[in-house]
DNA sequence: ACGTTTGATGACAGTCACTGACATCGCTCG
DNA sequence: CGAGCGATGTCAGTGACTGTCATCAAACGT
C-alpha cells in the first residue's frame, strides 16, 4: 500500500491539504511549491512526483467522479433515454459532492479566483463529458446522440454547479440539476 | 495606427504567423519564444508585449468571434425564442471560420496536439457562452434561460465544429450546427 | 541474521516562460 | 531644431518544471 514507507504516511496527502490551506491564505499565484513542500514536510522536487503540476494538486479527486458517472450510466435501467442516463448519473455526481460540500465550495472559491485554474478545471470538465459519451455509447447509443447528451448533460451539471456554489437558494446540489434538466427541455422545446 | 512606426511593419502579425509556423513545424512545446521572436525579427520581450502568453498568440482572432456572436443575437428578430437567437449567433461564427477554414484546421490541428492549448480553447469558449448569455439578458431573456441556452448553444457549437474539422463528412459547418442543433431537440424530447 | 533489492525521497543543476526596470532610437510636434 | 513619445532592445531575476544521481529504511530471499 501507498505511504507505508519509512517516512511520514500519506505524503500525496499532506501536500494536497498543505496546497489547498496556502491557496486559501495567500491565493494561488502568491503560493510556490517550495513553500507547499515545506508546509508537508517534503521538498519541492517530490511534490512533482506526486502531482504533474502546481494545479493538479486540486484536480485529483476528478478521477472519483468519473467512476461515478461511468458507473451510474452503465446501470441505469435500459428503459431510460440516453439524456435521462445521463441525469441519473450527474444526481450520483452531485452526491458525491455534496458529502463534502465544505471542501468543494473552499475549492471553488479557490478556482473562481484564478484563470489558470478555470482553465483546468474545464478541461476536467470536458473530459468528463468525454467519460459520459464513452459509457452512453457502450449502452449502444448512437455516437451523435451520445456526444450531444454528454456535451449538454455537463453544460447543465456546470450550470446547476454554479448555482449551488453561490447559495442564493438553499437547495441540494441534486435538486439544482433537476431544475436546470426541467430548464433545458423548456429552452429547446417552446418555439 | 498601429505598425506605422520606423519598424518593419505588422510587428504582431508577424509574431502570430511565426508562431503557427513554428508549432505546425516542431510542435508547440518543442518551440520556444526565443524561436518566434526571431523569425519574426524582433525579440523575445517584444513577443511578450504583444501577447499575454506563448499560447495567446493562436487566440487573439477569439475576440472577433465574440463581437459577431453578440450582434448576431441583438440583431435576431424579436419573435426569436433564445435558442433561435442563439442558432442564429452560431451560423454567423461559423461563416466567419468558413472564410478562413484552412487557417483554422490547421490552428485546430496544432490545439488539438496540446492539452496546455487546449485548456485556453475550452476558457475562450466559456468566454464566449459568457458573451451570448450576456447578449440574450439584454433582449430580455431571464437568467436561468440565457445561461443555459448560452451553455447549451456552445456545446453544440462545439460538438458541430469537430465533424467540420474531421471532415468525415464534406459539408459546410453551418451545415453541421443546424444539424447539430435538430439533435440536440431529439435528445432532449425523446422520452 | 545478513546482504540485496526496491521504492520513495533528497540534492542539485539546468531550461524556459514570464516580468520589471531601464536604455535606445527615430518619428512627430511645436 | 530640440523635447517628448511610443515601440523595441537589453539585462537581470523569479519560479515552474525536469533529468540525474545519491540516499536510506523497509521488505525480501537465502
Amino acid at each position: 500500500m501507498p505511504g507505508m514507507g519509512r517516512w511520514q504516511p500519506d505524503a500525496r496527502g499532506r501536500l494536497a491539504r498543505a496546497a489547498l490551506e496556502l491557496y486559501v491564505e495567500r491565493g494561488f499565484d502568491r503560493t510556490s511549491v517550495a513553500e507547499i513542500a515545506e508546509r508537508a514536510g517534503l521538498t519541492e522536487r517530490t511534490f512533482f512526483r506526486h502531482y504533474a503540476d502546481k494545479r493538479e494538486v486540486l484536480f485529483a479527486g476528478s478521477s472519483a467522479l468519473q467512476e461515478v458517472l461511468a458507473h451510474a450510466v452503465a446501470e441505469a435501467p435500459g428503459s431510460a433515454t440516453p439524456l435521462d442516463a445521463v441525469a441519473v448519473a450527474l444526481e450520483g455526481a452531485a452526491a458525491v459532492l455534496e458529502e463534502r460540500q465544505e471542501h468543494a465550495r473552499q475549492r471553488q472559491s479557490v478556482i473562481d479566483a484564478n484563470t489558470e485554474l478555470q482553465e483546468r478545471e474545464l478541461i476536467k470538465l470536458a473530459s468528463l463529458s468525454g467519460t459520459l459519451a464513452e459509457a452512453l455509447r457502450e449502452r449502444g447509443v448512437d455516437e451523435a446522440s451520445a456526444g450531444l447528451a454528454a456535451e449538454v448533460g455537463i453544460a447543465v451539471f456546470k450550470f446547476a454547479f454554479r448555482r449551488w456554489v453561490d447559495r442564493t437558494e438553499e437547495k441540494e446540489l441534486a435538486q439544482f440539476v433537476r431544475e436546470a434538466l426541467a430548464g433545458l427541455r423548456a429552452v429547446t422545446a417552446d418555439a
